[in-house]
DNA sequence: AAGCACAGCTTAATCGTTTCACCAACGATG
DNA sequence: CATCGTTGGTGAAACGATTAAGCTGTGCTT
């Protein structure tokens, strides 16, 4: 490794004249700047990140702590914290809690102790950890009072479900996968306000509640909202095995717009997430935190996107009824 | 942020009797180890990694280099390798490559002027880059010359062969995504081989690939193969248009046993990458390149594990001529 | 009593950069 | 001609940890 101490001795200058040369921050003659540069690219000179770090106390890298990338949303999250993050010349140090609750606080006092300048926490469902001084955002869901930014997640859910209102459904399930998340309460609060007083709602969670799809739609329900992409695809599989199409006799809709959502057939109606602008400002926000400002932000949510595909249609006792009034009127 | 000489002022010794005490290493007595070890506790010590690595020429932190993060199998492969590194008291640092080739050696370059000790690289379709004065390992697949150790997906895809042949199908269409990549083309050409010589095939790719399918199975086919579960549930949508049951009609497997794989209906056949053990090899491997031994260890291809689920059956022609059988036999 | 071994601690150098204070030389100014 | 401002540079002290080498004092041997 090429050092400035070796750079500096080769042209006959003090160490300082080469620093101030390569950062371009001291009065060095533009002979002996350029001289410098060139002997420096040449040897393929690379400042040592590590005394940099040392002697300025910024290492440049910051921590990104998530639940479990395996998930299918938070590997798009982490990609678009990492892009933004090398936009801005930082790098990324990952720490994966693997749904452990315990192993989140100690992958955040890992990372401080690798000396990260600050931390992006999307938290474990149901907690919100406190990094202790070091400067961080969260990205969680607007309900969580220390949230830094998230997707509008209640908004989504509103959409969907005005959409769904919208098609004629009076009567509709809510399939969440797990009652726990905050992130998943959210949307499905957002689909009951977006459903309006008209309609009906039943609420059903996870395994047990795939198990009841049928008899509710049985009981009249037309609808089936799924809290994300993944569950929407198991809802379909049991009601196509109960003979139920979609959207023929239900409609179905999810959450996230993940790969499969266009690979499923009909493609799914779902709601997609701004993953790159929630990045941009999370880092945004915690590179101004590392800079001593900004602890007070207010936290921001994202808008959702509709994502209007073949999955939802109009109830099949209206269509039917329309269909008469056509018939009628043309007779 | 308490540093070693703050301790030794406090207590009344030098820096280095504090780090000998907290090492391990040096002489220190048990008293006063004990003592020093109770302050450094007290306030919270940390170790300045900035220092340690300076000093010691070790960052303790590896790159991780990814084609595409947003690709599902690749996070649960990094995910795999976070946890192996954190066993062994590394960091992550990744880089997304994001699909071109020339942000991948940017990436290298990038984290080697972050001082990482060493390098796990998961190549670009097609490329096999060289990092150069660095401890690498290459994931990739085994007829990479590259590779340091691979899921065995030429063996992964002659098991899904012979079963589907061992079923008694004689015409199966393997269809790929992208016949660029290595790994799709190893998968193929172990299908072939799994096949055996009895059984015709075609392959076919892509968008264009799909829309062949109903073709094809008209033509006489009774099983899909795809390199992927994400195309196999493509596949899925594409024949049950065409009014084709899985596996009642045709046959389908997989690749990746994705979650997704298990929330189709029918259950998806398909095959599992051993991704613990291929992470646990590859930071042995990089551990022993960074100390300095094993720059030539043979590349490893790790089994895959078949996974029987509901998507293959026995062909349509087969069984009903084993009814007509059994129905000639009772009578 | 002199010498020796060893435990227990200190001194000081070192890793590679950054940065502040200082200095020499030189032309311009009053 | 003494003074001043500017330009182009140097010296040296940090940053925090590690570590080889050295320095004491004690107890033991011969």
């Amino acid at each position: 490794m090429t050092s400035l101490k070796q750079i500096a001795r080769d042209i006959g200058v003090s160490t300082a004249t080469v620093s101030n040369a390569l950062s371009g921050k001291g009065r060095v003659s533009e002979e002996l700047a350029t001289r410098i540069r060139a002997l420096a690219s040449e040897r393929g000179y690379r400042p040592s990140s590590a005394a940099r770090a040392l002697k300025t106390g910024q290492s440049g890298i910051l921590g990104l702590v998530m639940p479990d990338l395996t998930n299918p949303l938070f590997p798009r999250i982490a990609q678009n914290i990492s892009i933004a993050a090398e936009s801005r010349g930082l790098g990324i140090l990952i720490a994966d809690s693997r749904g452990d609750a315990a192993r989140q606080d100690e992958a955040l006092t890992q990372l401080v102790g690798r000396g990260v300048d600050g931390i992006v926490i999307v938290p474990q469902k149901g907690t919100s950890p406190v990094p202790e001084g070091i400067p961080a955002v969260v990205i969680n869901t607007a309900s969580d009072p220390r949230t830094t930014v998230s997707a509008d997640h209640l908004g989504g859910g509103r959409q969907l479900g005005t959409h769904i209102a919208g098609l004629g459904h009076r009567e509709v399930v809510l399939l969440g996968g797990d009652a726990v998340s905050e992130v998943q309460q959210d949307r499905i609060r957002g689909m009951i306000e977006g459903l309006g007083p008209d309609a009906r709602h039943h609420v059903a969670w996870g395994e047990a509640g795939l198990d009841a799809l049928p008899g509710l739609i049985e009981g009249g329900a037309t609808a089936v909202m799924a809290t994300s992409d993944l569950i929407a695809l198991g809802a379909h599989s049991r009601l196509s095995r109960s003979g139920l199409s979609v959207p023929g006799d239900v409609s179905l809709t999810g959450f996230d717009d993940l790969p499969l959502a266009t690979a499923m057939h009909p493609e799914l109606t779902t709601i997609a997430q701004d993953v790159q602008t929630i990045a941009e400002h999370a880092l945004d926000v915690l590179a101004r935190r590392i800079a001593g400002h900004g602890s007070d932000e207010p936290s921001l949510a994202v808008p959702m996107r509709l994502v209007l595909r073949a999955s939802t249609a109009v109830p099949r006792a209206l269509s039917r009824r329309k269909e008469t009034d056509q018939q009628g009127a043309n007779s």
